[in-house]
DNA sequence: ATGATATTTGCAAATAAAGCAAAGATGAGC
DNA sequence: GCTCATCTTTGCTTTATTTGCAAATATCAT
């Protein structure tokens, strides 16, 4: 097939009048150009241009091809330049997916900081808590919450993802506070899973690493009951930091056996943005990236204060 | 710059969906296939495809120059499919040139025919008596008396330019009939010429070639004017076949020394057509000369009947 | 006529593209 | 859950294409 080169060459030529002065401006000999116009002619299968040594002129051919694809070639710079303008800053469509519960408290009210820093990006936030396909559903990024799937994808941290035992006040002061995990036994916990069987909670103290078997009235796999039924007083829960962290702080809730850790599991992973393995990411995603990153910062506002300030307040 | 080929390719990738399959339809290695996209993507600074050994699914940029560049791609082949099909058969606009005087009697009215055979050509016939420059006036094909100039065009003789002695019958009445090319010198000689000084005509007979020094009371640079004189019986001319054999044959003219022939010069070159030596010939033009080639024949329709058939009428 | 400059062509060097094979990844089916 | 077929990508080699240079030829201006 002709080649793009070789209609370029042929309408600079006609532009500039001459093969050695299109050389000149491109820097190539002029046998190169002549050759490629010689192509070109040959594999449309007519002569564009009669030559002398003092001067080109078009056959009607040649005047033909050369309007059509002078406007074509302008096309289709426009075209590139559009997709390259898309790259130079953070522009165009960003299409979010993640999990509804992080996404509602934590994506979603980020958002407006991240729109008005960069105006020109429009998002379009897709909240959904079956895992699906980043590519499939179209989405650009992905935010992720523990259990990263072995993929292709770019996993970036945004936070730890850590698990805090809690309560309702009020159920503690009917059911009593826990003092050893091993307490935890008699009480009703409020279990998440989304398997059958036995469920038990890893808990990590001054006297080491404790595995008790929780359970309770309710077992369920939707994080929200749980914390629904937390806060109704039901009984202990086990729940993501981001979830609680604001509530435990106002006192809505109250940190169970709070000298003791939950032992990271599949689910404290961490908290990620996921992002297709691309030779070229696209400046909205990494923007987005950053500005999440940076948001979060190396301890989520939703964690408690850091230690060493607790007793300030 | 981005290559055709590899934008090709990418529409292609799009709507097959798998750079192997393009590798299949298009018989190459799919490596090759992958390879060209990704350097137009480098090229144009952005993603263009996610990929997964599964999948291909377009970026938003890539969206967006699948469908600019697919229009710009049908564009591109509709311009070089109009260039090609000028070229299936003679058609669009043929630009002839001529002198005046050979144009109006034998090539206008030949047009009629030519343009029946070729009912998609155009004619743009632009007769000239200073010689042009074909490619400066935007002629495809011009048609010249005489006189070759050493050019890089292309000849092909259409006819011989053969000239004959004449007066009208009137003029040889009044002042007799010359019987020998030297009794030129004492008839009122109809004198052609384009320069200043003395003008001989070279005849050729049964006793060899004669050189006769003519002259009169008519000297012009233009051949109609002689013409004009001599039919107004004002004396003996020395004009091309073309122009006055159908009045001999009618008998409006006489052919003066009919058993002698002016020896070739310079203006007896022959009736030629003129085309730019292209790569490839349009086969407007070729239509053009071949018709016209055809038309004159070995002996054009405007010389006497042949030797041998002159008795029969 | 002469000189400056133009296109074109042959030839060698440089560049780009293609194929092949292997490695890593993904989804379908058993 | 595992295997298999198939996909993309990369390294490497081979093949094609393109380029530049120099020479030949042609044209116009001086």
């Amino acid at each position: 097939m002709n080649s793009l080169n070789a209609i370029r060459l042929f309408t600079a030529s006609v532009d500039a009048g001459s093969f050695s002065e299109v050389g000149r401006r491109l820097g190539m000999a002029p046998s190169s150009v002549s050759r490629q116009v010689a192509a070109l002619e040959d594999s449309v299968g007519a002569q564009l241009i009669h030559r002398t040594t003092r001067k080109l002129s078009l056959t009607e051919a040649g005047r033909l091809y050369f309007e059509r694809v002078s406007r074509i070639l302008a096309a289709l710079d426009e075209a590139t330049a559009a997709v390259s303008h898309l790259e130079e800053s953070p522009r165009g469509v960003l299409h979010v997916n993640g999990p509804t519960a992080f996404g509602v408290r934590h994506v979603a009210p980020a958002l407006p900081d991240f729109l008005a820093r960069y105006p020109e990006v429009r998002i379009e936030l897709t909240l959904t808590d079956n895992f699906v396909d980043l590519l499939e559903v179209g989405a650009d990024v992905a935010v992720r919450v523990g259990e990263l799937e072995d993929s292709s994808l770019i996993a970036r941290r945004l936070a730890p993802n850590r698990r805090v035992l809690c309560a309702s006040p009020g159920y503690l002061a009917k059911a009593g506070a826990p003092e050893r995990p091993q307490d935890l036994a008699d009480h009703n916990c409020l279990v998440y899973t989304r398997h059958h069987g036995n469920v038990n909670w890893n808990l990590g103290g001054p006297d080491g690493l404790a595995e008790v078997r929780v359970g309770g009235n309710l077992r369920t796999n939707n994080t929200e009951a749980v914390h629904a039924a937390a806060l109704g007083g039901l009984g202990i829960a086990l729940l993501p930091s981001w979830l609680v962290g604001q509530e435990v702080q106002s006192g809505r809730l109250a940190e169970v056996l709070p000298g003791y850790r939950a032992a990271p599991g599949a689910l404290d992973t961490g908290i990620h943005a996921l992002y297709p393995a691309d030779r070229h990411l696209s400046t909205k995603v990494r923007a987005f990236v950053d500005f999440m990153v940076e948001r979060f910062g190396p301890r989520p506002y939703w964690e408690d204060p850091p230690e060493g300030r607790a007793g300030a307040h």
